[in-house]
Order: structure tokens, then C-alpha cells, then sequence
DNA sequence: GCCAACGTTGGC
DNA sequence: GCCAACGTTGGC
């Protein structure tokens, strides 16, 4: 078993939003690194969901990954924003993965908090310019902010 | 809304 | 294959 992050806008999803539903499709990755990370996750794998572009950045709560990552059926539609003209049901570029609900934190740990943890500095989440949306976790780094939760 | 950093595209 | 121009991410 491995372990992740994922981030998301939480006005696309948020962590209470997976609460909500359970369960989701987790698609629209349009970058090949993160995309090599989808394809590396298993059912089973956990994920810290992080919340990106709003008013209180960092990690919210945990996901789990259903199973392995099949074709991206967004990349195939053409009204989708996430279209990708290269893309072909043959020849789909991109992956998506299913994901469901864990645990929803009762305080999003901020990345601002995240960033002055010692045992996170290689985290790509916390590396100036970092842009990476998937990203994999290391143990010691999972039980670092599992120990940082109020 | 700004802008730094990074990724992608496309001309040559 | 280089690299300038452009587009995107994402914190602030």
C-alpha cells in the first residue's frame, strides 16, 4: 500500500463534497507526471486531499483510491473543458482513477503550517514553484501529518 | 488581480 | 533539438 497527495480546487470538489458523494471520478489530470503517479496507484492506496487555489490552502482530509487508473473519458468529450483534441478512444493520453471518502479533518492543516514542518521539507507540496497536482508521500511523511492533526 | 515558476507548443 | 513565446498553476 501506498500513500499520496491529490490536490483539488474545492470549488471543482472539495473534501466535504467527497463526504457528501462517497465516492467520485477523480480526472482531469493534464500533466504527465501526475499522470504517471495516477497509473502507479493501487486499490487500497490513500491519499491526503488537498484543497488548491482558495482562500485556505493545505490538506483537508484522506481518500482512498478504489482501483487501478483506466482511460480519462473527459480527455474524449468535446463539450468537457478537460477535452483533448490528441486523444482518441484508441489512443486516450490520460488517466483517471476512482476515489472515495475517508475522513474529513476537523481543521484543514494549512499549508502554511505544513510548510514550517522539518519532516516535510521534500515534499514537493511545500518546494517553491512546485506545480505538481499528484504527488506520491512517504510514510515517515504520512505519520508526520496524521501527528500535526488537531 | 498579480506574478513567479513551470510546462507545452511550434518555428526554425 | 533549441528556445522564445505562450499558457497554466497556485500562493499571496
Amino acid at each position: 500500500m501506498a500513500y499520496w497527495l491529490m490536490k483539488s480546487e474545492p470549488d471543482e470538489l472539495s473534501i466535504k463534497g467527497l463526504e457528501t458523494l462517497g465516492k467520485a471520478r477523480w480526472d482531469g489530470v493534464r500533466n504527465y507526471q501526475a499522470r504517471n503517479f495516477l497509473r502507479a496507484m493501487a486499490g487500497g492506496d490513500e491519499f491526503f486531499f488537498y484543497h488548491s487555489s482558495c482562500p485556505e490552502p493545505g490538506i483537508a482530509g484522506i481518500g482512498q483510491i478504489v482501483e487501478a487508473a483506466y482511460p480519462d473519458p473527459t480527455a474524449l468529450e468535446p463539450e468537457s473543458v478537460y477535452f483533448d483534441p490528441k486523444s482518441s478512444p484508441e489512443k486516450n493520453a490520460w488517466s483517471a482513477i476512482d476515489v472515495a471518502h475517508v475522513e474529513t479533518f476537523p481543521k484543514v492543516l494549512k499549508l502554511e503550517y505544513l510548510k514550517q514542518q522539518a519532516a516535510l521539507a521534500e515534499m514537493p507540496l511545500v518546494q517553491k514553484g512546485s506545480r505538481l497536482s499528484v504527488m506520491p508521500v512517504t510514510a515517515e511523511q504520512w505519520a508526520a501529518v496524521i501527528a500535526l492533526k488537531p
